[in-house]
DNA sequence: GTCTATATGACGATAGAC
DNA sequence: GTCTATCGTCATATAGAC
């Protein structure tokens, strides 16, 4: 299944593996600081090269940061792929949904492009960068169409807007609210914010 | 029951116009940019006055945008008082968020103080600022557990946790997304928001 | 390719004339 | 109090030695 891969030199090998170890640094401080409030230093600093050295592996800021984006993706999609394919749809979104959360409060995933986040703004102009998000929303909105089918989701909404409340529900706010408050743990957070999101606030 | 105001001269009136003026301005701007991405020399523009004369009016950035997100509570507060006491508290509350959702939408409100923005660190900072959220909240938690001993909302969910549902919702990502995606109108938005806010998206 | 050192530009904040 | 002009600082990005 796998292409065979050409054998790579000593030299090469040891650029791919501080590639990754720059592209996981930057996913690191992500999690912690805005897109913005990130810098380059924190990068270099973080990794323990010079900053120079940097942009022999990426051209710019947002070079680096689309490439930490992009392998986000990879494994939000490498997750989607390892779950049970018999499990039921709905299960499915709420696992993927759930995982999301939990990565979020651990500080795994970098920040989720929000509303007017300037990660946004970026990500518009790199276009390799969305064409990442095609099949992730296409796999989602092929299990939010038979939840609806099987009853299991309210058919009266659009599969559309469903799974932008899902990408919303995945990076949602309330899980820092909450994480502020200090009442919960991050268990609990996970299953108020999914509860919250499938069932609603109001009485059943 | 107001006090007496003592009597302006026309020079001090002028400065408080400009002030407003000032305020009005950084507003806007809060909601088109982000906090560490709004700059100083942004709001001079939109004023029509020196960078400098910001300063005479308010001390640092941080000071600034403190006292644009005063005066947005403080309409919030205007609007939670100016609703109908004798209303249903479930219908004052999806008045509420729905009224944040509106003005959201037409970007008349700052950017609210997400997870890990700076504004929000920032406002930590600052007390007078947060000492502003205590009369809504408390006003709101109230509404919550009234509904919830009405049964109109679930009271299984503690009364603080819906609280920080509905800030959530009330500066949801969600509504960015489908923005976005440009199939729907701002009503349209708003009514999404809020009905699968409170009834979820499970079938019922 | 990696480093030190630096160019370039943006932003917050201030000085000083009027 | 308002302006023009500028300082200090920090961040992106680059130059040039090794």
């Amino acid at each position: 299944m796998t292409t065979a891969t050409p054998r790579r030199s000593f030299r090469e090998q040891m650029l791919d593996v501080r590639q990754e170890a720059i592209l996981q640094a930057t996913s690191q401080l992500l999690c912690q600081k805005t897109f913005a409030a990130m810098t380059m230093d924190d990068v270099a600093d973080a990794v323990g090269i010079a900053k120079a050295s940097l942009y022999k592996h990426f051209s710019s800021k947002d070079d680096l940061c689309c490439a930490a984006v992009v392998q986000m993706l990879a494994q939000v999609r490498a997750y989607l792929e390892a779950l049970e394919p018999e499990a039921a749809p709905l299960d499915k979104l709420r696992a993927v949904v759930g995982w999301s959360l939990e990565r979020l409060l651990a500080q795994e995933i970098p920040e989720w492009p929000g509303s007017h986040s300037p990660l946004r703004t970026m990500l518009r102009e790199h276009q390799d960068c969305l064409s990442e998000w095609g099949p992730v929303s296409q796999c989602l909105e092929q299990w939010i169409t038979a939840a609806q089918q099987q009853g299991a989701l309210d058919a009266a909404l659009p599969p559309r807007v469903v799974l932008h409340i899902l990408y919303a529900r995945a990076c949602d706010p309330a899980v820092g609210f909450l994480q502020d408050a200090g009442q919960y743990d991050d268990t609990e957070i996970v299953q108020l914010v999914l509860r919250t999101c499938f069932d609603g606030l109001a009485a059943r």
